[in-house]
DNA sequence: CGCAATGACTTGAAGCGTCAACTAATCGGT
DNA sequence: ACCGATTAGTTGACGCTTCAAGTCATTGCG
């Protein structure tokens, strides 16, 4: 689908180098979540959405942080993150608790055994992110990288600080 | 996962600059496939892989292609791509046959019919990469991504020409 | 020539994510 | 104080991706 057709006048078809610049980002886009899961799975049998999962947890003072909460913070669906914190929680990383205020707030928590998961898990991860991204890219170009990532995930997700 | 720690003395850290890179590249990795999906199938039920396929055997003079060939096009696997050829076979899009000269190889050719979903679908595709992606770039920032994306790219994934 | 090794897929099972439907708790107007 | 509306989360079914195993064709070595 090249443009160079006749057919759907209305359209702005892609130029020369925005197309460049779509498929490079497409390319990123499919492969590194592989890699990630990857990694993780192999070396911690963890997914990379269950580490963010995880890391989250572990940022609060307290580890726990009630459960959309975690979902926004983890960029997924309420469901998908109920389906991954009831997976979690079968293999003792972390435990769910109603809100005492509030009842219908559900509040995950790691647990101890979670916490030193995510604390092996931790090196080899950041190890990997280093190698295929950061390692690879400019301080001048790590500048750009957020610059473009912010500007596009604030078009996809405007209801957001950041 | 901070780095504030002391153990695992060997791990590089990510510094709040690369972190903060990273943050904006994984937040547009777990957003962007989901907005391009949901798209693709509202509009024309097409899931944004197979869209891809379909383009790659689109780029032909013959609208075909060998399927690892077009695997590699689509960044997937080649198991993943047999599955969703059946199914567009099943739906008449794709016709599968072995090449003439090496048995080994199988064939898969757009239909009139997949060519005429495809032109119906681009328009509004091309849109949403557009609207998300394109417009909300600078031409330097569309630049700068794609010497990003061809870096992670060549990082990820050594053995391709691109 | 014969047959082991390699190459190109295909298949089936298992796991994960999405969607829609559902439950349960709280809010808000009267 | 009541009851419909809203908010928070859970669940089950279905579809898609992955992984490991299997099939069939071809190559190349002895």
């Amino acid at each position: 689908m090249t443009g160079d057709s006749a057919e759907a006048e209305g359209t702005r078809w892609l130029t020369p180098e925005e197309l460049e610049a779509w498929m490079a980002l497409a390319a990123m886009l499919f492969k590194l979540p592989g890699v990630l899961d990857y990694q993780l799975q192999r070396d911690s049998g963890l997914t990379h959405f269950e580490y963010v999962v995880m890391a989250g947890l572990s940022e609060t003072p307290d580890h726990a942080r009630r459960m959309s909460d975690l979902a926004g913070f983890a960029n997924g669906s309420l469901s998908r993150l109920s389906h991954v914190v009831k997976r979690l929680e079968k293999r003792g990383f972390v435990v769910r608790r109603p809100d005492a205020e509030d009842g219908r707030i559900t509040v995950a928590e790691l647990t101890d055994a979670g916490y030193e998961q995510l604390v092996a898990a931790a090196p080899g991860h950041v190890a990997t992110v280093r190698e295929y991204v950061i390692d690879v890219l400019t301080p001048e170009q790590l500048r750009q990288l957020k610059a473009i990532g912010d500007q596009v995930h604030r078009k996809v997700d405007p209801g957001r600080p950041c």
